[in-house]
DNA sequence: ATGGCCGTTGGAAACGGA
């Protein structure tokens, strides 16, 4: 069974690519995050076509995430059940899911902007309130079910998780408090903390750092090898132990229009 | 050596992203 979180950066201008990549990788789960679409714009049919029922929650211009399964799709949520609200909406960035037997979660953690910006107390309340969700439902569901957080964290766990912890000093992603949000979602959230599945180092990576998920699009990120690891996957120790390859597509990364990549390649985990 | 982006809305230019 093959799982996936790629932040698409829009399903619009991400659908060719898309589209070939579930061809070629053949996931059986894909949370997606910044769909940038509606429920009504979101490509249903498309993913329908290539034998995915998909779940959407998404209002256009900004975020939005969603669920494709083709290992069934059953008890949807949408949103945290005390998502803090940001300019009195609450914000499409969070839907659950149970698929193949798994309970998953594709989040979009909100950027932060800056170190005590509002939008910051904002990121820190809304990783709270999915470590209450993952309380709630690792109680719910137990200890023998495969639970996941997956998506775009915005934050980098560790100083290693980014190109040059130097270029990061007193900005977002990297501070204390977003980090230690992070490990309390982990760790206070049932008896056993989940678990960081780290990629492994691929063979075009030319370090022995942890593959980044994230590349800038401004000043050739990519290129320059300027990347974060900020998209994660955090499961309990049941679904951890099934866990055969921990990667990220980035071939999915490269190119140009008119099938032009994201900011963010696929954390793919495969289990056994 | 330096600076170099992209998608969205709306129909120009500003905003958000991290």
């Amino acid at each position: 069974m093959r799982i996936a979180s790629w932040n698409l950066n829009s399903a619009k201008a991400r659908l060719p690519r898309m589209v070939d990549w579930l061809a070629d990788r053949q996931p059986d789960v894909l949370l997606a995050q910044e769909t940038k679409a509606t429920d009504e714009s979101w490509p249903a049919d498309a993913f329908a076509e290539l034998g995915y029922e998909s779940a959407h929650l998404g209002n256009g211009r900004w975020n939005g995430v969603a669920i494709l399964s083709r290992v069934g799709l059953e008890s949807v949520t949408r949103g945290l059940d005390a998502q803090p609200l940001f300019e009195d909406v609450v914000e499409p960035r969070a839907i659950g899911a149970t698929c193949g037997g798994l309970r998953l979660w594709s989040l979009y953690v909100p950027n932060g902007r800056e170190v005590g910006h509002l939008h910051y107390r904002y990121k820190l309340d809304f990783l709270a309130a999915v470590g209450a969700q993952a309380a709630t439902e690792r109680a719910r569901f137990g200890a023998h079910t495969g639970f996941g957080l997956l998506g775009d964290f915005n934050v980098a766990p560790h100083d290693d998780d980014v190109w040059d912890i130097t270029a990061f000093d007193g900005l977002t992603h990297v501070s204390a408090p977003e980090r230690q949000a992070v490990t309390a979602l982990m760790t206070d959230t049932g008896d056993e903390p989940l678990i960081d599945l780290s990629p492994r180092a691929s063979a075009d990576h030319d370090d022995l750092r942890p593959p980044y998920t994230f590349w800038e699009m401004r000043m050739l990120g990519f290129a320059k090898g300027r990347g974060m690891r900020i998209d994660l996957a955090l499961v309990n120790p049941a679904l951890a132990q099934r866990v055969a390859d921990v990667w990220v597509d980035r071939d999915a990364r490269k190119g140009a229009a008119p099938k032009a990549p994201s900011d963010h390649a696929p954390l793919v985990v495969d289990l056994d």
